[in-house]
Parts: structure tokens; C-alpha cells; sequence
DNA sequence: ATCTCATTATTTTTT
DNA sequence: ATAATGAGAT
């Protein structure tokens, strides 16, 4: 019965037209001394000061409460742009102008959206569960899509496509067309779909000059298949998680108007980050006939748009008083996280570009202990990094300013993901803990999408794709001829592949050994689904796996990887538990593709400055900062002004990320593609203000660089001083060595703890699932543990060994309760 | 089916 | 330089 959909609210259990002061908002226990109290003494019209409004600076009050009528809040870095979004939420519910199910709350991250959902959690309670419509865009979609899937020839129990399967689809599409694939890269189609879909185009809108671009010209026929494809295969791409509802809202009036009915208070976080078909949603949702108010509120900042090649239009946030006349705009500039000079340098820095709506942050706590913003150079990237390993060791330590810092303060923010390596490899040998965030995913894992593909097919028989990728995964003689004798098949009858396996059981086109390994593979998932609806499906899933062959084509293979595979396994497994079924986990699984952190571990963090965007830290390194890299060659080449306009936003992102301490670098070579190159410090240094900032004279072990002081042409003008033996061929190997050596000796020290978020594959031989270093070598090393040792933790304190797992202790902690912990993390005590 | 060789691209990333 | 992908050969 429950198939994972159920619980979607919808229109039936409320009232249509809520009361504009209902009785009874909620039926939900109220935390002590909370809003309900407050909401009833508001209703009577005798307002004592509500206590979530303390605190809040002018501003960001009236932007709470604001509350009819459009609002844009521009909410410069640091400046509580979340606290005004939940507050003005906790606000609606609080004086009952809505209940919680009619507020629509959009983001663009799950991580914003269960951020945000916590943080009213914290000022409403329990209400905040009646929100069903706080979400992501794409999210929402869905939830939409569900319930209106037969209105655009899907059902409602459509699949969601990833971007992989959309790939291998097109592939096939391709293919079909009897075009090259090789001259065609299904990949690249792939990303113009993307595009056209972020600006709400379908197949018959695209400008013809795209349409011509690709496949001889195909490109709109092409386009046109895929939908029909998706739409036998009852999938959508997430591009039609907006599309969709779009063309729903645009078809059924009366279905848009029922929405206009529900949703009383729409709010939109990060909105400088939304693209045109975001915006097109959201207008239609947003919009109300004259007289009608409408209750709008996006957040965004201008400054911190730095989406713009995935498709987000900052004029949306330009032009919102245009879209919604009468809008309030409300500027919060007062800023609560970083120093004065920071601020400064960031605030300079931006100065430089134009058509920004132009905002000012300050702050009221400036010290004269602030350290102003440092910059250094340094010979080589290698130096670079170690050189900021030094000044992290330097802070942890305490010697800079007596005070220890704690490795989670500290982050580094590269403009490329390359750049990260020479800093991991650095660490390493230092036995720095760090943790790299951002990069390919767990779900994205090869074993784990394997598995998916299984649960998928078992949930969804006409999962095409699910079958194609996992009909000869284990090996069973099923190969590409009987593959296509299949496809080709299933196509003739218009009928899934599953199905059609099952029919050709009765014919005699295929050889006895297929037919009889196809026959097996159909009884198996005839079984399965069989079992589906009273089977728990943790227990299901583990059967699957086991008797697919799949856990035992891990077991037998003896690569290096197949343990950590295996594992990974074991987690995907773990992590279904807290799903209510199987079908619910693999919605969620579509959506959220991310993984948590292992707070529990202090480590430096390493991240893209993209991935930076909304986080925080005591200190901050940005690398890196040379023409070419940042701003990037390839921004300026194919963005043009706008292009280097969005790489200083990035800067400007980087720069505020940081509360006190900002470190920014730059080399004088990089090896790029393989290759060193002498590079030029960067033109965004040049327009730092020389006030807050400080040249670092000391830290290059080459000297004299920074010492310089004057102003030349620029102040970082390139040093004719580095002598050019650096260049030679021969130092240049002597470099390439050093790297090599360093890089063997990954994992040889204990102690260090070294955590992937994401980064699965790619990492130098060891890999890491939601912060757990997984199977590196748990074959050959046997622990150096056994059971009922006494052992020490740095966090948890000491405790017992209880179970011993690989390089994997399961510990019961004197404090802590029951962990299970890396080897490399405690020692006997 | 598996392995080897060659070709290619190599900013940023969510859903 | 390098890593990852894909085609062709064995």
C-alpha cells in the first residue's frame, strides 16, 4: 500500500481559505514559554514584544516583519541573511497569519533547506513539521509533479533521472539516429539540454541556431526524442522537476489558482542564484491578480552571485521591483562575522565591479588587535603549501597569539579543484588532519549506483536504464547482442524491457544459454517484487545484493578497491534505515546527493570556493591568487567583463568567508596541465586596499618579495630576483621527484585522520565515506587492537575496545557511549 | 570478455 | 603530465 508517496499534504486536510487569524494554527505541542502563547496574546491585539524579535538590528526587524507585500532583502555576507528568513517565518506562524502548510520556503541546497528547517525548528517547535512545502526548488517540484504527473503523460510513481542516466539515454538516441557518437558526445548534449531546461526552453522554443549546432542539425529533433523517451520510460531529468510544473501551471489555470489559494507566504533564499525557469516558477506562483497582495520575500545577495555559467541570472534579483511593483527593498549591511579589515578588503575589492545594486557592510566590532588581511608570495605552489601547512601548525599551536586554534576553525579555498592535491599531499606528510569537501559523491559511486539500479528496477519495472546497467552486472553471459535483440524488441512493442525479457522467454530468438541466464534474471526480480511490499526493505535490499551475485562479484574480486566497495555497500544498506520504505529511499537518494560530516573530527578543511559559499571560519587561506588561475583564463575568455566580474564575487565570497584571520597566496609557478608555468600574481591583489592590507616580507623561503613595498606598476609586480636556476629542466624533475616521494607516504602515519566528503575515487589510494577512512588495507594490516583493550581517544576520551573490524574499531567510551573509530584515531591508553 | 593502446580534455556544481 | 575514457585487438 505505502508506496512512499502517501504522505504528500495537499489540499483536502485543510481549509481552503484559512482564516487570516486561525483559531487553532497548530495542534502541535509547543515548546515552553513559546509562540503559541505569543501568537494567542498577538491575536488579541495586546503584542507584548515577541522574544524571537530580540535581538534582531533594525533591518533585519523590518524585514521580518514586513510581511504583506513584496520584500527583497539584499543580505550582504554575514549579516544574518538566515536568521531574518527563519525569524520571519517563526513570525508568520507566531501572529497565525498562516499555518505552517501555507508557507512556501524555497532554497537551492538540501543543506539550506535543512538548515533552514532546524533553525524554525528552534523557534517554533514542532510546527515546523507541518511545512511541507520548505524545500529546494527541484524538491517542491517533485512533490508538485506527483500530483499532477498525468498532466504531462507521466504517472506518478515517474522516475528521476540522474545526470548519468541522461547521459547513457542520449547516448542510445544517438546512436539511433545513426550518428557518431564519438563526433556527438552524448555529454555535451547532455549539458545543452541543461541549458536550454535552466532557461524554461523545450523542444520547440530553442533558438535554431542551437538547434543547428549540434548532431548536422538535429539538435531540435534530437531533443524531441529525449522527452518522448523520458516520457516511455515515465522519467524526468532534473531539469523537468521545474519544466514540468511550469507547463502545468501555464495549462490548468485553475490548478495554478488552487496553489495561489495555498501558498499565502512565499519565500526564496539565494535568489541572485536563481535561473530563468526558477524564476518563471516562481513568477507564476508569486504573481496575483491587481489588487491581490503578494506576499513574496526573496534574500539574495548581488554581490555573491557567482552561478551565472550554470544558468543563474542575477538581473532576477536586479530587476525584482520591476516583477513585483511596490516591493520593499531592504539592505542589511551590518555585518556580524568578520573584522574590519576583512570587510574592508572585501569591500574594496567588490567596489570594482559594476552594475551592482551596491551595499556597504561594516561592523561595530572593530579591535585594534585585528590583523589585517596578509598576503604572500611564495616560489612554487609546493611552497605555497607548505608554507600554509606552517601557519596552520603555527595557530594550532598557539604561538602566533598564544591562543590554540582549533583545526576546524581553519579552511582553505581554492578557485580549482587541482589545487587541492599539492595541499592533501602536504598534510599528509605533516599528519594534518584535514578534510576535502565537495567533488563526486557517494551516490555517485560505481557499486552504489550498481545497487541503486537494482532497487530501482525492483521499485520501477519500466526502469530502462536500471536494467540496461545492471542485466550483465554480475557477468551472466548476457552481452551486447542479447542486450540489443532486447532493446530492439522491447522498442517493437513499445513495451519495457523487464517485461519483454519475460515474453521472449516464449519465443525462440534467443540462443538456450541467454535465454535461460535472462530467464534467471526475470524470476529474480519477479521475486523481489513479489516481496516488496512485506518484506522490510533494509532486509530486502541485503537479499537483493546477495542474490543477484552482485556482494560476491565484490568478495571475489581481489582489486584494492573491492573492500572499500564492499563496505560502501554495507552503508548504503545502513543509511536505508531511516527511510520508511524502499521506494522513499530512493526518492531521497535522487534529490540528495550529499553527504554528512564527521564534526567530531577537528581538521582543516579544503574546498572550492564555490562550495564555500555560506560557511564560515576564524581563518581563512585563499591560494592560488594568479592570473590564469584566479581569475580563471577561461572566465575571462569565455565570459568577457562579466566573466571577470563573477570571478571578483568569488573573491569577494572568499574574503568574507573569513571571521578573523585572512591569508591570501599566490606563486610564481604553477604546473598547469603538467606543465610549469611562471605566472603573474593576481590583478584582484592589485585592488585590495593597501590599508588593510599587509605584505608578508618573511614567509618566502626565496626572500625579498614582499619587502619590496613600493608601488610599481603593481605592488605584486613580478620579481626579476628569483634567480632562473628554478627554471632549468633539471630542478624542475628534482620538483616532480619530491612530489612522487611524498606522495608514497600516504597513510603511513598514524594518528592522522584524513576525511573525504564525497571525494571517493579520486583521492591518493584511500578513500573515505561520510567522514570514516574505509578499508585501506584491511586485509593485510591486522589490527594492532584486540578486543578489551584500554584505548584513548582525542575526542572521546578512553574507553574499550569492543569489536574489532578491519582498520575499524567499534569502542565503548567511558563518556562518549559506543563509537566505531579508526584504527589510526586512538591509542592505547 | 579482457586487455591494451590511443585519444582527449583539464573551472566552478546542484538538483 | 596525467588521468580517464573508448575503441580495437586478442
Amino acid at each position: 500500500m505505502s508506496n512512499g508517496f502517501d504522505d504528500i499534504p495537499f489540499f483536502d486536510e485543510e481549509p481552503d481559505e484559512a482564516p487570516r487569524r486561525p483559531q487553532q494554527p497548530v495542534q502541535a505541542p509547543q515548546p515552553a514559554g513559546g509562540i503559541a502563547a505569543r501568537a494567542m496574546a498577538a491575536r488579541d491585539g495586546n503584542r507584548p514584544p515577541a522574544a524571537y524579535l530580540n535581538g534582531l538590528n533594525p533591518e533585519q526587524r523590518k524585514a521580518v516583519e514586513t510581511v504583506d507585500g513584496p520584500v527583497l532583502v539584499l543580505a550582504g555576507a554575514g549579516t544574518g541573511k538566515t536568521r531574518v528568513l527563519t525569524t520571519r517565518i517563526a513570525h508568520i506562524l507566531a501572529t497565525g497569519s498562516a499555518y505552517p502548510s501555507q508557507i512556501l520556503a524555497v532554497t537551492f541546497t538540501n543543506k539550506a533547506a535543512r538548515e533552514m528547517k532546524e533553525r524554525i525548528g528552534v523557534l517554533v517547535g514542532e510546527m515546523v513539521e507541518g511545512m511541507p512545502w520548505l524545500g529546494t526548488f527541484h524538491s517542491i517540484g517533485v512533490k508538485l509533479l506527483r500530483r499532477h504527473a498525468e498532466l504531462v503523460g507521466l504517472r506518478s510513481d515517474f522516475t528521476i533521472l540522474d545526470t548519468d542516466d541522461v547521459v547513457r539515454l542520449i547516448k542510445q538516441l544517438i546512436q539511433a539516429e545513426g550518428l557518431d557518437d564519438k563526433r556527438w558526445p552524448a555529454r555535451q548534449f547532455a549539458g545543452m539540454i541543461d541549458t536550454w531546461k535552466n532557461k524554461g526552453l523545450g523542444p520547440a522554443d530553442i533558438p535554431e541556431g542551437d538547434a543547428r549546432a549540434f548532431a548536422n542539425g538535429k539538435g531540435r529533433e534530437l531533443y524531441h526524442a529525449y522527452q518522448a523517451r523520458l516520457k516511455t520510460l515515465n522519467a524526468c531529468d532534473f531539469g523537468d522537476l521545474l519544466m514540468h510544473p511550469i507547463s502545468i501551471f501555464r495549462n490548468h489555470p485553475d490548478i495554478l489558482k488552487d496553489y495561489h489559494a495555498r501558498f499565502r507566504y512565499i519565500l526564496v533564499d539565494e535568489y541572485q542564484d536563481t535561473n530563468t525557469a526558477q524564476y518563471m516558477w516562481l513568477r507564476l506562483l508569486a504573481q496575483r491578480p491587481k489588487g491581490v497582495p503578494q506576499n513574496v520575500c526573496c534574500v539574495g545577495d548581488d554581490d555573491q552571485s557567482i552561478y551565472g555559467w550554470r544558468g543563474a541570472e542575477v538581473d532576477n534579483i536586479l530587476r525584482f521591483d520591476k516583477d513585483f511593483p511596490g516591493a520593499v527593498i531592504i539592505k542589511l549591511e551590518r555585518n556580524y562575522r568578520s573584522t574590519e579589515h576583512i570587510l574592508g578588503a572585501a569591500g574594496h575589492l567588490i567596489a570594482h565591479n559594476e552594475g551592482r545594486l551596491g551595499k556597504t557592510l561594516f561592523t561595530e566590532r572593530a579591535n585594534d588587535d585585528d590583523e589585517k588581511v596578509v598576503v604572500h608570495a611564495a616560489w612554487d605552489s609546493e611552497e605555497e603549501a607548505r608554507a600554509v601547512g606552517e601557519e596552520i601548525e603555527r595557530l594550532q599551536r598557539g604561538d602566533a597569539d598564544g591562543k590554540k586554534h582549533n583545526l576546524n576553525d581553519m579552511a582553505i579555498l581554492v578557485r580549482a579543484s587541482f589545487q587541492m592535491r599539492e595541499f592533501e599531499d602536504r598534510f599528509v606528510t605533516l599528519g594534518l588532519n584535514y578534510r576535502v569537501i565537495g567533488g563526486p559523491r557517494f551516490y555517485e559511486r560505481l557499486e552504489i549506483r550498481d545497487a541503486m539500479a537494482y532497487f530501482r528496477l525492483v521499485c520501477q519495472p519500466a526502469d530502462d536504464l536500471a536494467l540496461e546497467r545492471i542485466i550483465n552486472t554480475p557477468k551472466r553471459g548476457l552481452g551486447d547482442t542479447t542486450v540489443r535483440a532486447l532493446h530492439d524488441y522491447a522498442r517493437g512493442r513499445d513495451t519495457p524491457m523487464l517485461a519483454a525479457a519475460a515474453e521472449l522467454m516464449d519465443t525462440d530468438e534467443l540462443k538456450p544459454k541467454a535465454r535461460k541466464a535472462l530467464f534467471d534474471v526475470v524470476t529474480d526480480f519477479r521475486r523481489w517484487q513479489s516481496l516488496l511490499e512485506n518484506t522490510p526493505h533494509t532486509e530486502l535490499a541485503e537479499q537483493i545484493l546477495d542474490e543477484s551475485g552482485y556482494t560476491a562479484m565484490w568478495q571475489n574480486d581481489k582489486s584494492a578497491e573491492a573492500p572499500g566497495r564492499l563496505e560502501n555497500l554495507k552503508e548504503l544498506i545502513r543509511s536505508m534505515e531511516a527511510f520508511e520504505s524502499m521506494r522513499g529511499f530512493l526518492e531521497h537518494v535522487s534529490l540528495v546527493m550529499d553527504a554528512e560530516q564527521n564534526e567530531n573530527l577537528d581538521a582543516v578543511s579544503i574546498m572550492t570556493l564555490h562550495s564555500a559559499k555560506g560557511l564560515e571560519f576564524d581563518t581563512v587561506f585563499l591560494p592560488g591568487w594568479e592570473e590564469g588561475l584566479f581569475p580563471h583564463q577561461r572566465a575571462l575568455d569565455e565570459g568577457g567583463r562579466s566573466g571577470l566580474e563573477e570571478e571578483r564575487r568569488l573573491a569577494y565570497v572568499g574574503l568574507t568567508r573569513a571571521k578573523r584571520r585572512c591569508h591570501i597566496w599566490f606563486v610564481s609557478n604553477r604546473r598547469i596541465h603538467g606543465l610549469w608555468q611562471s605566472t603573474l600574481p593576481s590583478r584582484f591583489l592589485d585592488e585590495l586596499p593597501p590599508a588593510h592590507v599587509d605584505v608578508s616580507a618573511s614567509d618566502s623561503s626565496y626572500g625579498g618579495y614582499g619587502g619590496r613595498g613600493g608601488y610599481g606598476q603593481s605592488r605584486f609586480d613580478k620579481a626579476d630576483s628569483f634567480s632562473n636556476t628554478y627554471s632549468t629542466p633539471g630542478w624542475k624533475r628534482a620538483q616532480a621527484n619530491k612530489t612522487d616521494a611524498t606522495r608514497n607516504n600516504w597513510g603511513t602515519r598514524s594518528g592522522h585522520a584524513v576525511e573525504r566528503i564525497g571525494y571517493g575515487e579520486s583521492g591518493p589510494k584511500s578513500r573515505t565515506i561520510e567522514g570514516e577512512l574505509v578499508a585501506k588495507s584491511t586485509s593485510d594490516t591486522p589490527s594492532k587492537f584486540t578486543v578489551g583493550d584500554r584505548v584513548f581517544h582525542i575526542k572521546f576520551g578512553n574507553g574499550n575496545v569492543s569489536a574489532i573490524e578491519g582498520n575499524k574499531l567499534t569502542i565503548d567510551f567511558d563518556r562518549a557511549g559506543q563509537k566505531r573509530v579508526l584504527e589510526g584515531f586512538v591509542e592505547r591508553a
